[in-house]
DNA sequence: TTTTTGACGATTC
DNA sequence: AGAATCGCCAAAA
């Protein structure tokens, strides 16, 4: 299970601190597929059934779009999950998505 | 096995 | 600036 591409996106996802946000390519990035954006997306639908619970509401589009907070149990857990971290959400979209931008490759590369 | 699809990203119109 | 399209890759039907 380990093993599995998914896996690797959770346990990246999972690193992801609180009040910080991250975008699907980029894990993908660290994960050695920068074209593989989708995959992180499908891997997200496996969330849930991961053993670990995955904070897939930390993980945004590039453009920090909350485009996957309709297939959380409600269209707005996602964002009130982000708020409840201290992160602010305006027309789904995170606000000063570049400052609260978590990025694997730069807070994990020592 | 083939076809469709998708929580993306970048490009083009 | 906003919308539509193409490209990538893997899982699900």
């Amino acid at each position: 299970m380990q093993d599995d591409f998914f896996d690797q996106v959770y346990q990246v996802v999972r690193l992801i601190p609180p009040g910080r946000v991250t975008s699907y390519g980029c894990i993908g990035k660290y994960l050695g597929a920068p074209r593989s954006a989708r995959m992180v997306g499908w891997a997200m639908h496996a969330a849930p059934t991961a053993d670990p619970p995955v904070p897939a509401h930390r993980v945004v589009n590039s453009l920090g779009l909350l485009t996957g907070k309709m297939h959380f149990e409600t269209p707005f857990t996602m964002q009130e999950r982000l708020e409840a971290e201290g992160i602010e959400v305006k027309k789904d979209k995170v606000v000063q998505f570049k400052k609260l931008f978590w990025d694997p490759e730069t807070e994990l590369k020592l």
